[in-house]
Parts: C-alpha cells; structure tokens; sequence
DNA sequence: AAATTTATGTCAGCCATGTTGACATAAATT
DNA sequence: AATTTATGTCAACATGGCTGACATAAATTT
C-alpha cells in the first residue's frame, strides 16, 4: 500500500538541507525498528526458561564479565539495586549465576555464570549473532569496521571511554567460536 | 579501571575468526547501550508533559503518517490495541491527537496531531536528532551513506520491503526543517 | 577503638507498558 | 440477511522499571 521511495538511493535527490535532514528522520525510526527485532531472538528463547529480558541481559553481562561486582553490573545496566535485586535472586536460586565473596573486599559480591549459565547465554546469543553477522555481511567489509564508531557515536561522550574499554574486550563466555 | 583494547582501530590483529566473532559481540553489546542512551533524550522531555515512552512513540508515527489508521499504527508498534487504546486515549483527552472519519471507509479513525502535538515532537525530536546528526558528522560521509542500509540489516527480512518504505516517506511533522 | 562510609541486601508499594480473553458496535462486504 | 472487519472497552495479570526506608557487615577514617 505505501510506495515511497527507495531506501538506500533516493530516487530524486532533493536539497542538501533537506536531504541531510532526512537522513536523520531514517536512522531515528529504523534504530526502532531494529532494535525491535534486534530484542526479539532473545526473548524468544528466554521466554521457554521462564525468565525475561531482563534475566538475558544480566546473564550476558556477567558472562562477558565474570567476576564483575554487583556495582559494577548496576552501572552498566543502569537501573536501581533493587531492579536488578530481583532478576539476581532468581538466577541464582535457580543456579544461572553464581556469586563468590571478593577476596580483596570480602563485602562484595562477585558474580559468575554456571555452567547452565553459560550454556544459556550461548542459546540465547546463536541467533542473536547470526542476525548481526548477515547484517554486517550484507552491508560489505567497509561497513563491518563503521559499525562499532557510529554506534558508539551516539552513546553519552561522557560514557564512551567506559563503554569502549567494555565492548572490545575479548570474549569470555564461549570459549570456543 | 578497565584497561581493554582500542576499540575502533584494534591494535594487535587477532585471528580472523576470532576478530569477526568478537566484532559480532562488541555490535550486539554497543546496540545495547547506543539504544539506551538514544532513548534517554525524549524521555526526559516526555517526563515533564507526564507521558511516557509510548506516547512518544504514538505521536512520531502519526506525526509522520497523518491520516494513518489504527490498524497500520499497531502493525507499526507490534503491540495488542488494548495498550495504544490506553496512551491514545490519553493523548487524544489531552488534545495531543485528533481522530477522523475514515472518508472512503467510515468504521476507520484516522489520526492526525494537533498543533499541540505537532509541537511537543518537534520539542522532544531536537535533542534527538542533534544526537544522532552528532554521530553521522563524527562517522564520516561513507558512514552516512552505509547507516539506513546496515540498520534494515537487522530488521527482519519479511519486514524489510514495509519499513524502508515507511522511513524514506518525506518528512511532514516540521514542514519547516 | 569508635565513628563513618561503603557494598550489598531487603521490604513494601507504586507506575508504565506490555499481555490475554471476552464482548460490543457500527459499517462494509458477501 | 448474514458475515466480516475496524475499532473500542472491560477486566485481570506480568514484567521490569521506580522510590523510600531500613539492615548488616566490612572497610576506612578519625
């Protein structure tokens, strides 16, 4: 029902201001539309273990960062203790994360995945991965090393270092590849 | 505290399969939090007028699709009619909507904003596009180009033909630019 | 040693936004 | 006349955020 007009080359080209200000209208309602499916491999496969999208997302980040401490998970998750108090309790009473008292300050909590956790983690992340990789693959070599700057363009400037430093560092969760 | 590895340029070359796999996890991660921050400018402006989230969103898709009826917002937002009826109530209680008359069908409510609303996007798209006019300048003019066809990457595929139609739709909300 | 700060946990209640299921109405279509 | 479609509504429930108040143990400061 909706022609419109092609996506990548604009038929037409309309005025530079005009064509600049469109471009961001694009990205603004395709970042939607993207994350849309982009949060919806995950669910999916967390839904059959009855936890949600919050389980998948501490499960990640202690899977790439084992040993991380409750603090730490909070500032990059960005939501209150209490939140995360709750979707904590249940992995670990069902035995998805662990948590060790730190050896150097024995008041925090160091959080690791289980075996099961990581195992889920890896289910969770196949076709998640998957989606990314024929996204990058589609939008040709180039494009592969644009990505991580343009995404790491919109986050805070006050948090990219931060941000930075936690992305690229290597895998941990899925030792094998 | 975290020291890691440069993020846009690594230093020491890895493996091949390890470098592709790892770019496909730093993707997924910054996808996570380039998201959280890029939703962050309208909620803070919503906040004041006492909406939320989905407001916003109901009133960019109708702002941007005037006339549009209820059926094709809700396949827009993938959500039941019972939540829109709640935000869309309110907006249109609160003057923020309008709803005609299908013409040619008159069971349809088509949507239209009102000057009200027509104004309140223009408020809470400001913050929002400079973020991500910001991150388009910062990546570079090749960026430009690869961002809207890397973004489809990660729709869906059956959903691909529908939304890049939707988003190259001129703009109207801000007839002015 | 005592006082304070820090890391974490917990209780209780609230809010926004999603869900399902059932039913209602008017208009369009068969 | 019967059926389908577009929309709305009621009710109940789930998830994942939030605030505020308070508790405990360990580290740090005075």
């Amino acid at each position: 029902m909706d022609k419109g007009r092609a996506l990548i080359e604009p038929q037409a080209p309309v005025e530079p201001d005009d064509y600049a200000d469109h471009r961001l209208t694009e990205v603004i309602e395709l970042f939607f539309f993207a994350y849309r499916d982009f949060t919806s491999d995950p669910d999916e496969i967390l839904e059959k273990y009855e936890f949600g999208r919050a389980h998948g997302r501490v499960m990640h980040f202690v899977g790439r960062n084992p040993g991380i401490s409750v603090a730490e998970l909070l500032n990059i998750l960005r939501i209150t203790k209490q939140s995360l108090a709750r979707v904590l309790r249940e992995l670990i009473e069902r035995g998805f994360v662990r948590q060790e008292e730190g050896p150097r300050d024995r008041r925090q909590r160091l959080l690791f995945l289980s075996q099961a956790g990581i195992e889920l983690v890896r289910k969770v992340d196949v076709p998640q991965r998957a989606r990314v990789r024929r996204a990058l693959e589609a939008a040709g070599p180039e494009a592969r090393e644009l990505w991580p700057g343009m995404l790491l363009g919109i986050v805070n400037p006050e948090d990219r270092a931060a941000v930075s430093a936690l992305v690229s560092k290597p895998r941990v969760v899925g030792e094998d590849r």
